[in-house]
DNA sequence: CAAACATATGAATAATTGTTCATATGACAG
DNA sequence: CTGTCATATGAACAATTATTCATATGTTTG
């Protein structure tokens, strides 16, 4: 199979990678629909104003109100990020009367965040 | 001081959590500047070819050509995914050469991206 | 030097997204 | 039922971003 049989893709002059490795990643690599969820998973970690939230929520149970006093932002805005979060799991909610009570959904949470900053502090 | 005295922000009945809890979490919370590089980092990992890259690289080093190759992708957007991943220190580079082989940065990539795996499971 | 190859980069476009504003839903008190 | 409070949601706008295309940089070979 010659350079000029896949015009589609652009070719270097040859692989360096070996086969076996070629195989080894191409068989390890999860399934697209896995990465896409992945990518949608940190995309929610991927703004301040929810790790805010977050970080607030991994000192208590809060509700809405309360958050967006905290944090000085509308009710709004922060009911629209907790409906992200709810929507990933990161954070679960109980109702009690009028208000509604968000806090972590588990410990994954905590853990990304903690590997983040270990990151960003070297 | 009256719900009156503050109208710029939107404020509840009366605030839940108590007040050592409100201090504890102001304390707590890293500044803004840091909440930026976090949310700055995760966002590098909110995209599924740039999740396929570190995934790759975790296989074994490879050049961009590689890379390219093995995703399917144009050298172009490879090339300026990597640079994305490159100042966020997830990938370090050596040149030989033409060629430049890309590697995986630090253990963190690899805690992160497999927290985030464990989470999606669920 | 010139030609060829690997990689990097700038500009442009299409798609996604966070906040605001207005309004809807849901719960409770009277 | 009515009014009020807490929360949720839909539409719109501004800002960000991933990819493509064209081209530039840098390295090696002849």
């Amino acid at each position: 199979m010659t350079r000029e049989d896949l015009p589609e893709v652009e070719r270097c002059e040859f692989i360096h990678v070996h086969e076996d490795i070629v195989k080894k990643v191409t068989r390890e690599m999860p399934g697209d629909e896995t990465l896409y969820d992945l990518a949608d998973l940190f995309r929610i970690f991927a703004d301040s104003t929810r790790i805010k939230i977050l970080y607030v929520l991994y000192g208590s149970e809060m509700c809405v109100c309360d958050i967006a006093q905290l944090l000085g932002m509308t009710q709004s805005a922060i009911s629209h990020q907790l409906r992200a979060l709810k929507q990933s799991k990161l954070v679960k909610y109980r109702r009690e009367g009028k208000t509604v009570f968000y806090s972590l959904a588990d410990d994954h949470v905590v853990t990304i965040l903690a590997q983040g900053m270990e990151h960003i502090a070297e």
